[in-house]
RNA sequence: GUGGGCGUAGCUCAGCUGGUAGAGCACUGGAUUGUGGUUCCGGUGGUCGCGGGUUCAAACCCCGUCGCUCACCCCA
């Protein structure tokens, strides 16, 4: 590489999806958009970035996400914006600025696209990621909690992807949490000497997270601290109930997991996350849970609400491996002219061939017949259409299979006929 | 922000206790005046991440720096 002008790398943390990954994405984004529709599930698109005050109002002042990780600017008014660092938050701030809760009833959206997070990368962690999610705005029956999991699952069966399985919990509502916090935070008190650092800090500002720290000494003092089955009242204990039994009933790979707990601070009630071993640290592919104040606390009306966001490329990671030669489209005909008469003539050719359908591909510049030949193999087209001297005299073209070597004379006017009795392979 | 590992050809990597660079793949030409995939022969391609130090001599040792990567925190 003679480097005249220096190399510019991308930015830490992003990625460029090459076309050698490109139509596994396209696979996930469209497969999804058509699971979720089978739900009545309808798209919509938002911005990529919002007034600060969006995500510091839902995600709340205290989480990583606001604290530290967010991507956030000054605009030329002197405003506050940020890059999203979620989806959920600018859903429902369009839900309440658009009147979607009118009419009245329950509305089911999803969405993808690009989040941004200034965390440190490493393995399923990026700092530009992309999330496909799906939020359901006016009902709290138990119910579509269950759907909007089994549909999230319908889309990794649909997929074939292995080894997954569903944590659940219930957070419980505003009415039975703070009796368990405060529960939490006089246990972790009275030992709070022998917890890690994180831990300690955590009792004040967050003591639910203290549930799921890593810290062997801290999992195992944790071990016998309250957990929130003790305090739940009746209504979310039923709540819960009702979400986990369709799970059940249609063998959904659901474990209940007390100590699921949730970063963000609008959460309440049914709270959940999939995971998957080969993922590395980052296990989760897809997390969601219930958010009933979150309308709300962005100005509408009371609004109860449930919703996912899963990582495309924390799944794509799972799908490696898996028909990556069935996904790729290759040319059905590739021309190779040879003289500069021939290349004129296969633009006609060509334009009528992708005008039915096919797919045509050439070479360019002048080269030696075996070099063309090189490319044309090299392109995995299923038919070569050779043009030359001999062939303009006629009218024809030598159209060879390049699977079997057979070749044949043909006029151009045949050639879609021939490729249509074919097969595609 | 903290810690570990790693930066040698386009890619994957080798390079011993320091002696001024190698393989495979890829690319390209030929064997085969208009025919690819196999085989054989040839060729292009490297300021060994960058800067400094030690040394007669550094890809190799030391210091710094940048980048990548994994992990912690946290999350998709």
């Amino acid at each position: 590489m003679k480097a005249k002008g220096a190399m510019i790398q991308s930015v830490r943390g992003v990625k460029d999806v090459l076309p050698s990954e490109s139509l596994k994405w396209r696979l996930v984004e469209e497969t999804a958009s058509e699971i979720f529709t089978l739900y009545n599930f309808k798209e919509i698109r938002i911005p990529t970035f919002e007034k600060t005050e969006v995500f510091k109002r839902s995600i709340g002042e205290t989480t990583d996400i606001v604290e530290k990780e967010m991507y956030t600017f000054t605009d030329r008014g002197g405003e506050s914006l940020t890059l999203r660092p979620e989806g959920t938050a600018s859903i429902v701030r369009a839900y309440v600025e658009n009147g979607l809760y009118n009419p009245p009833g329950v509305t089911k959206l999803f969405y993808m696209g690009p989040m941004f997070r200034a965390e440190r990368p490493q393995a399923g962690r990026f700092r530009q990621f992309h999330q496909i999610g799906a939020e359901v705005f006016g009902t709290d029956d138990p119910a579509i909690d269950a759907e909007v999991i089994i549909m999230l699952m319908d889309l990794f069966t649909e997929l074939r992807v292995p080894g997954l399985k569903v944590l659940l919990n219930s957070l419980g509502c505003p009415e039975c949490r703070p009796a368990f916090r405060d529960a939490l935070y006089t246990f972790l008190k009275e030992r709070a000497s022998d917890l890690c650092k994180n831990c300690q800090s955590r009792i004040e500002r967050n003591p639910l997270r203290a549930l799921d720290c890593k810290s062997p000494t801290c999992k195992e003092i944790v071990e016998n601290a309250p957990t929130i089955d003790e305090y739940r009242c009746d209504s979310c204990e039923t709540h819960f109930n009702n979400v986990r039994k369709p799970l059940i009933d249609l063998e959904i790979p659901v474990t209940v997991d007390p100590k699921l707990m949730r970063g963000l601070d609008y959460y309440s009630r049914t709270a959940f996350e999939v995971v998957s071993e080969g993922l590395g640290a980052q296990n989760s592919v897809a997390g969601g849970g219930r958010y009933d104040s979150l309308v709300e606390q962005f100005g509408g009306p009371k609004t109860p609400a449930i919703g996912f966001a899963l990582g495309i490329e924390r799944l794509i990671s799972l799908l490696n491996g898996q028909d990556e030669e069935e996904l790729t489209e290759y040319p059905d005909i590739f021309i190779v002219p040879m003289t500069e008469t021939a290349s004129l003539r296969s633009f006609e050719i060509a334009h009528r061939l992708r005008s039915y359908g096919y797919q045509v591909d050439r070479t360019f510049g002048t080269a030696s017949m075996k070099s063309m030949m090189k490319k044309a193999d090299r392109s995995k087209a299923r038919y070569t259409l050779i043009i030359g001297e001999d062939e303009l005299k006629k009218g024809t073209g030598t159209l060879r299979n390049m699977s079997s070597g057979e070749q044949i004379e043909t006029s151009f006017d045949d050639i879609a006929d021939i490729l249509d009795e074919e097969p595609h392979p």
